[in-house]
DNA sequence: GTCAGCACTCAGTACACTGGAGTGCTAATC
DNA sequence: GATTAGCACTCCAGTGTACTGAGTGCTGAC
C-alpha cells in the first residue's frame, strides 16, 4: 500500500533522475560495491559503509523500494541486491563527470603519447592496447574516415614486367595501394608517364570523384595504363574506405565473464569489424557516451556495456574510442581513461597534422 | 627435416612407431572418437566400431597396455580412455598424409581464391578468416618477410606546410610510410627535389642498407630534407619490418575450451604478435608440421595443438599458415585445409608476382 | 589368445539436513 | 512519522549418504 503510493509519487513513468538523496546514495553504494566485488550486496554491508549513517533495517526498506522501482534486483530471495541496467544508468547519469585518472595511469598515458610517433595505424593499434591495459576492458579504436580527404599523390610503381602497384596518398596521410596487372610488358618510362597523367588528373579529387574518365594522353599504350589505374582506384573504394577498427585486449573478455558461451558470442561480434564500427557510430549518434545492456539495441551484447568517446581534431570528428566490458564495468575509470586518452590522441593527431 | 627422421628412429623409451596393428587400430579409434565427441571412450564403444572385430574385454586389455605405454590415460578409474599427447602424436604420424578436403570446403576455397584480388594484407587477413571457417580453429597467417626486398620507389608527399609523408614501395609490393615533420615551411617543389634525390640514392637498396649517408645535392635545404627522410626510414626498420600476423577466428577458442581461464590465457598469447610469429617459426624450424601439447616447449599453450604450413612462392618461403586448437583438434581436417589453402595462397601470391 | 562373467571403482545424481546470509515485517523507540 | 531492533522466514551453499551406471581389471573357460 505504502509502496504503491510511493511509486506513484516518485515514478511518473520511470523517471530515473528523481530519487531522494538517501535512495541515490544507497543505489550508488550498491553499484560501486558490486562493481568491485561482483557479489550481491546485502543491507548490512551497505549500512556499514561510511557515509550511509542509517541502520541495515532502513537500508532494507530503501532497497526494497529501489527494487520496486526497477533499479535493483535479487538473484534469489535471500541474497543481496545487484543493480539492474536501470540502476547502472542512474549511477552513470549521476556520476558528475568522468572523474580523474589514477596518477600512475596518468603517467602511463603521458609516457605513451610522448613515445608515440610515426604511423597512424600503428599508433591507433597501440592505443587500443593502452586502453585495454588502463581499463581492463576490451578497447576499440576506430580510425578517421577518409571520406572528405582528397588525393595528394598517385603513382604507378613497377614490380615486375607485367605487374605494377598503384599507390595513392590521401590528404589525411592514408596510403592505399592496389595491384595492377598489366596486359603487356611495360617499360619503366611508360609507367612514369602514366603516373604523371594520373596525378595531373586525380590530384585534389576525392576518391569518389576520381572515377571519371581521364583526358587522353595521345599515346594509346599510356592511355590503357591510365585506364587500368583508374579501374584499380574504383576497386579500392568499397573495401578499404571504411574506417579501420583496432581491437585491443580481447582476452579481457574472458576475465570479465565467467560463462564461456558469453565470451564466445562477444568475441564473434568483435570479429565483425563492420558491425562494431556501426554499433559505435550508432551509440554516438544517439548522443550517448555509455550504452548499458540492451540500450544499444544489439541483442548479442545485452550483458555488456559500451563506453564511447569521440576523438576530434580541431573540431572535426577524427575517430572513436570504445570500451567494451560487462555491465558491471568500472564506469568512472573507463570514462576517465576514455576521456584522457581520447583528448591526448586528438592532440597527437592534430600535431601530426593528419587532417 | 633431419630432426623428424631422428625422432622417429631412436625414441627414448617406448617406441611410438612400433605398435602392433590391433593396438594401432584401437588407439586410432580412440583418438578419432574422442576428437569427435570430447568424451572419454570406453572399451565397449570401441568394440562396437566396425573394423575392430574383438570383444570389449580384449579392447580393455589392449587399452590397459596402451595406457601403460603412455598413449592413453583415464580421467578417473571408472571412466573411459582419452589420448595423451603421445597418443595424438602417434595418430598424426600415422595418418599417411593430410587426406582430402570435403568437396564443399574445396569449393569454398576455390571460390575464395577466385574472388581474391588486390591488396596482399587484406587477402591474408581474409585467408585467416577462411581457415578459421574451414577448420573451426583459430587461424594464424604470417605474411612474407620484407627481409630480402629492395626499395622500388621512395617519395615525400606534402600533407601540410610542415608535414610530409615518406612513402616507400618495396620490391615485394609492401608499402611503408612514415610521417616526417619538417622544420620549416617547405614548398612542394623542394619535396619533389628531395624525393628525386632520395630515390636516386635508395632505389634498389634494401631497407637495411639505406641508412648510409646520401650524397649531397648542392642545396642545403634539400639536403636537410633528404636527411630527414633517411632518418624516418631508419625509424621504420625495427617496428614494421617484422612479418605481419593476421589472426582469424579467435572466438573459436571459446568453443574449443570450456574453461574460461584457458581461453583467457590463450587469447593473451595471441595478442602478442611477436611471440606468435616466433613460435610458428620455431615449430617450422624444427621440421614439424604439427606441435602437440608441450612439444613446442611453450608452457601457456600446453593444452593446445598447432598445425603449421609454410607458404612458398616459387620455392621461396613467403609466409606461414598456422592453426591453433585444442590437442583434440581434428588433425586430418586441419592438415588438409592448411595444405590446400597454403598451396592456393602460394599460387595466388606468385600470380600477382609479389616476390 | 580370446572372451564372458563378475566384483569393484568412482563420477554423477538425488535427497535430506544444516548453517548462515539476507530478507520482510512488526512493534518499540526517538 | 521516521528509524531501528528483533524475529520469523527464505533459500543458497555446503555436507553427508545412498544409489545408479558406465567402465574397469581380473579370472577362469573355451
Amino acid at each position: 500500500m505504502v509502496n504503491t503510493e510511493d511509486q506513484q509519487l516518485h515514478e511518473p513513468d520511470g523517471d530515473p533522475a528523481s530519487l531522494d538523496a538517501r535512495k541515490a546514495a544507497i543505489l550508488t553504494a550498491v553499484v560501486t560495491e558490486y562493481i568491485g566485488t561482483a557479489l550481491p550486496i546485502g543491507s548490512q554491508h551497505v549500512a556499514d559503509l561510511p557515509g550511509v549513517g542509517v541502520s541495515s533495517a532502513t537500508v532494507r526498506t530503501e532497497m526494497a523500494a529501489l527494487e520496486g522501482d526497477g533499479y535493483l534486483t535479487q538473484p534469489h530471495t535471500s541474497a543481496g541486491r545487484i543493480p539492474t541496467d536501470k540502476g547502472y544508468r542512474f549511477f552513470v547519469d549521476h556520476l558528475g563527470g568522468p572523474g580523474p585518472l589514477e596518477p600512475v595511469q596518468r603517467q602511463q598515458v603521458r609516457q605513451f603519447f610522448d613515445h608515440a610517433h610515426g604511423e597512424i595505424e600503428q599508433m591507433l593499434e597501440r592505443t587500443s592496447g593502452l586502453l585495454a591495459d588502463l581499463t581492463d576492458c576490451t578497447a576499440m579504436v576506430v580510425g578517421p574516415s577518409h571520406e572528405g580527404s582528397t588525393i595528394r599523390s598517385i603513382q604507378l610503381v613497377g614490380l615486375g614486367p607485367r605487374l605494377a602497384l598503384l599507390v595513392v596518398v590521401l590528404s589525411d596521410g592514408a596510403v592505399q595501394k592496389h595491384a595492377v596487372e598489366l596486359p603487356e610488358d611495360t617499360p619503366e618510362e611508360r609507367l612514369a608517364e602514366a603516373s604523371r597523367h594520373l596525378a595531373a588528373h586525380a590530384d585534389g579529387l576525392s576518391l569518389d570523384m576520381v572515377g571519371q574518365a581521364a583526358p587522353a594522353t595521345g599515346d594509346q599504350a599510356t592511355d590503357a595504363l591510365v585506364m587500368a589505374g583508374l579501374a584499380s582506384l574504383l576497386a579500392i573504394r568499397p573495401e578499404d574506405q571504411t574506417e579501420q577498427l583496432f581491437v585491443g585486449g580481447p582476452s579481457r573478455l574472458a576475465t570479465a565473464f565467467d560463462a564461456v558461451e558469453t565470451v564466445r558470442s562477444v568475441l564473434t561480434i568483435l570479429e565483425q569489424q563492420l558491425v562494431v564500427v556501426s554499433l559505435l557510430r550508432d551509440v554516438l549518434d544517439r548522443g550517448l557516451s555509455v550504452a548499458i545492456g540492451a540500450e544499444h539495441g544489439f541483442e548479442p551484447l545485452v550483458s555488456c556495456a559500451i563506453v564511447v568517446m569521440p576523438v576530434s581534431v580541431e573540431g572535426e570528428k577524427a575517430g572513436t574510442i570504445g570500451l567494451l566490458g560487462p555491465t558491471r564495468m568500472n564506469y568512472p575509470q573507463a570514462l576517465a581513461a576514455a576521456r584522457v586518452v581520447g583528448e591526448r590522441l586528438g592532440q597527437r593527431l592534430s600535431e601530426s597534422g593528419t587532417l
